[in-house]
DNA sequence: CATCTTGTTCATAGATGACTGAACAACGCG
DNA sequence: CGCGTTGTTCAGTCATCTATGAACAAGATG
């Protein structure tokens, strides 16, 4: 049947989002559900998208409760068994991920280094042995600050307002990388 | 003493660059390891390395032996058991993964998303119903594109020839986070 | 009210991956 | 040639994470 040719064709598309998304912190589950709702035309059940991606209920059950924690998913309607639609600007999400996970270790290389500098420079002061390279430390450092330089910058990027902001969004960025290959 | 405080500090920045290089596809002993060689002044034993990090000497033979793979780690001298010495300019390897598995990543999503775009297409000339939203897949298929030309681009930067090559690749760097937050 | 469907919770199975320790091999050195 | 040191290999342990199915709760529907 064509429907269900072109139900296996999305499915295969979910696996692949599940894969790619499973590199960024998420879950590969999220990355398969998110673009399962995201890709059908109408608002989904629960039960329909475990049975689509053909996987256990409750293993959706938590999976869509995440993604709407994430501001990913909304449910279409306010009694029990809303189905669920896909948010399409998952920029603040990423922004969000960014800004907590990323900027943490960073700012936790940023900190053990700056310890380990002072430790080192002090022990140069007192004429102490200095089994540690300084330079490189010091280089390391000025690495970890341009990676949070980095960070802000795209955590500040905004998403446009109104209606399809996707498009939108995705258009800015395709712009932004076109410029960015003459700066390189 | 006061290299026991060195040390622990280093093996400190050493765990903090573990964890975040966790999440860029390595493992977090690479970099651990990596980091240890790259700030000791001078070249380490697998035996020195494994004491220093609290590890056993197993593991770290494991890890030397794909960090020397990947080029990132070089043994000083010819002999069996010489010591290792970082290499510094790590850049060839970070563009050499994000060239393999990310751009496989982004590749299989845009195959993926290609037979469904079609499949549905094809429904939709032969009047059959189409269950999913073509134009959300053709922005998904052009967002794998924007995402393949930024990969591109990352791949494409040299590291600058000669002599401290990473102190200059890091200013480099620092200079086009500048501009691109001009761009922004 | 009884029943059916839908979503949630939980204990558990299964897979994966990091890490260890012991056994082993390859030297350098007395 | 033994002997000690260093690196390698491998089986097995331990922790972690994904996913399941059964039991349960909350409505809908008859």
């Amino acid at each position: 049947m064509a429907a269900d040719r072109q139900t296996r064709r999305v499915v295969q598309v979910c696996e692949a989002a599940g894969r790619f998304i499973e590199y960024w912190g998420f879950k590969a589950i999220h990355g398969r559900v998110w673009t399962l709702v995201a890709l059908r035309a109408v608002p989904l059940s629960q039960t329909e998208i475990a049975q689509t991606l053909g996987v256990s209920r409750s293993l959706i059950s938590g999976a869509v409760a995440e993604l709407v924690d994430y501001g990913l998913l909304r449910p279409v309607g306010t009694h029990r068994n809303a189905p669920y639609e896909a948010v399409m600007d998952f920029w603040p999400t990423i922004a969000d991920v960014l800004r907590t996970r990323e900027w943490m270790l960073l700012e936790g290389a940023r900190v053990a280094l700056e310890g380990a500098i002072d430790e080192a420079e002090y022990a140069q002061v007192t004429g102490e042995p200095v089994l540690f390279d300084v330079e490189r430390m010091k280089l390391l450092l000025a690495l970890t600050e341009v990676g949070q330089s980095l960070l802000r910058i795209l955590i500040g990027m905004r998403m446009p307002r109104g209606g399809e902001r996707f498009a939108t969004w995705l258009k800015n960025a395709s712009g932004l990388v076109g410029k960015l290959r003459r700066l390189v």
